[in-house]
DNA sequence: TTGTAAGCGTTATCAG
DNA sequence: CTGATAACGCTTACAA
């Protein structure tokens, strides 16, 4: 736990000259470099990030709020922020599970002089105010934001033209009773595909049931749930609409057991796109989200907007989504 | 951004005072606190965290260092630590990417004065110099460990015993001609899940053999290889061992695609038990990994060895796996 | 090329 | 109960 100052005494300079040895300074010599160096490479000293970071008021610390870390969808956000975080030296520091507003302000206050920035992706739609006033403070870029105010750096993923293409691509099948698997309620990427969903229906000439609805929460055990109600349900939807690939997965679990046939009897859809959906049995049909992209892309509009020095452009980004029609649907498919 | 002496100014107290009020002293009236809060509210001020922790040395940040953050693995290890971390009110500092060890060394570089001590899962087992060395610098806890020597705080996986036990299932279901899909080299789950494979077919009387271990590297993709590979071979095996469950479900796609029925031409099975695993088709037999409480665990054991002061205690915790049969295999299975 | 010294925003000690 | 003031470990003009 050597400092500065142990180094400087040491080496018989002053901590100037060492913290310039430190800095990458070119006004030292060969000579006096090579000495600090090594004095402190035999104490193990290394400069303390924080008091560093106190002088130069410059943390190259992002902040990264979510509101939870469960399943793949987060997993690749983060990745997709820390590698092109990485890239532009910068470190990234999370906090994974705000159920709530208050605890999104806790946790972003508690980062408060750590970053130089904030990505986050607000709980529900209630943590508009919140957010503000976090944006006010820090550059910030929200993810899937509930505001749609346009007064915010964002982006987001197109939820709704997603849900609406899926759901058209079945009624293109014929399909007329399709069912969807909600996620969440009060969840903005939830609610957004929901209404795609019920869009579709509505241009098709179909009024949106509720009892084509089922409520899910995005895990398996919610869509497995889910499809086992919609068996019952009389007469039973010839398609289900999942609002994510978890879901769908459980859902085909569940259809599978009750042995209905995918997707002779029954047609099922997911959303996301994860990885693993190519390889189910059969392979689902889904909305392509480029998580990965997401993370990436919102730590480069955060390094664009914080560079420009001014608080937060606002402008809204919407990353698109695409259609990949596998074999779940019951349409050719890919193979 | 005001600090704390603009509102010490702006309540006409000393800044002192206000430090009082925001550390919850008693030490203060109640008039006065609520007068600085009123004024720290309307000018937004809050402490900055940074500085704070250079006065008292305490920054309630943990480092996590990964030596990747993709799939279902490290998220559910960051969600365990995460949530214990919160509990104690810990914030987590996450670098999720060191192919190498010098790229882990400069990560520990860069946390160091931000974080009170760190979690490391290492890249390889040519990193155990490196680890030595930060351990002696800060306390940390170690995830799987290359280094067995007992010399650290370390929690992992009973890696070996999972896989000579579902090794020893196949056997004793009759198979004889058992291959594995061989996680990436370097990795020490990896390695170790081999060797428990490898010795469980050594105790059967069966030699191992290289026609019968397959390249894989943890993903779907790599599993799917590897089952066209296998197919292909003569003979073909009866039953293959998966190091990980992504490869396993790639691995029932390649058979599914080639026709081969699963369990009654190839038994199936995987390793980490991931929530999807029971509802894809057939359900995948496995060996169950409480990845959570591995990140949960430790964080446990990071801040018992932190507040007992000292350096990292040396103990090697191991982690239990469990045999999960379900019907990839053959056997009855539990539906 | 090197050294001196003034902060950075807090907390903590010690008087009052 | 409150106020000065000295750290904390470092960077950075400004001097030498």
């Amino acid at each position: 736990v050597a400092t500065i100052r142990d180094v400087a005494r040491l080496a018989d300079v002053s901590i100037a000259t060492v913290s310039r040895v430190f800095n990458g300074s070119t006004r030292v010599s060969d000579q006096t470099r090579h000495h600090v160096r090594s004095i402190a490479a035999r104490v193990g000293y290394w400069p303390n990030t924080a008091a560093r970071s106190l002088t130069t008021s410059r943390t190259s610390t992002l902040g990264v709020l979510l509101p939870d870390l469960y399943g793949e969808f987060y997993s690749e956000v983060i990745r997709g922020i820390d590698q092109a975080a990485r890239r532009d030296g910068y470190q990234i520091l999370i906090s994974g599970s705000h159920a709530d507003t208050l605890t999104l302000v806790t946790a972003a206050r508690a980062m408060h002089g750590l970053v130089e920035g904030m990505i986050i992706m607000a709980p529900d739609d209630g943590s508009a105010a919140a957010l503000q006033e976090i944006m006010e403070s820090i550059p910030a870029v929200l993810l899937n934001p509930p505001c749609d105010n346009g007064s915010c750096n964002a982006i987001s993923i197109a939820n709704y033209d997603g849900a609406y293409a899926i759901t058209e691509h079945l009624l293109a099948l014929g399909h007329r009773r399709i069912a969807m698997v909600k996620g969440p309620s009060g969840n903005v990427d939830s609610e957004e595909r929901l209404k795609g969903y019920r869009a579709a229906m509505l241009h098709a000439g179909i009024d949106p049931s509720p009892d084509l609805e089922f409520q899910g929460d995005f895990t398996e055990v919610s869509g497995c749930q889910a499809g086992r109600a919609a068996i019952q349900s009389i007469p039973r939807p010839t398609a289900m609409v999942a609002a994510n690939d978890y879901m769908a997965i459980g859902l085909m679990s569940a259809l599978r057991e009750a042995g209905v046939r995918i997707p002779e009897e029954m047609a099922v859809t997911g959303f996301d796109d994860i990885e693993i959906s190519q390889y189910v049995n059969p392979p689902l049909t889904s909305v392509h989200v480029d998580t990965y992209e997401l993370g990436e892309r919102a730590f480069q509009r955060w390094i664009q907007a914080a560079r420009s020095g001014g608080p937060s452009s606002p402008a809204h980004e919407v990353l698109p989504t695409r259609l990949v029609v596998r074999q779940s649907c019951g349409s050719k498919g890919t193979r």
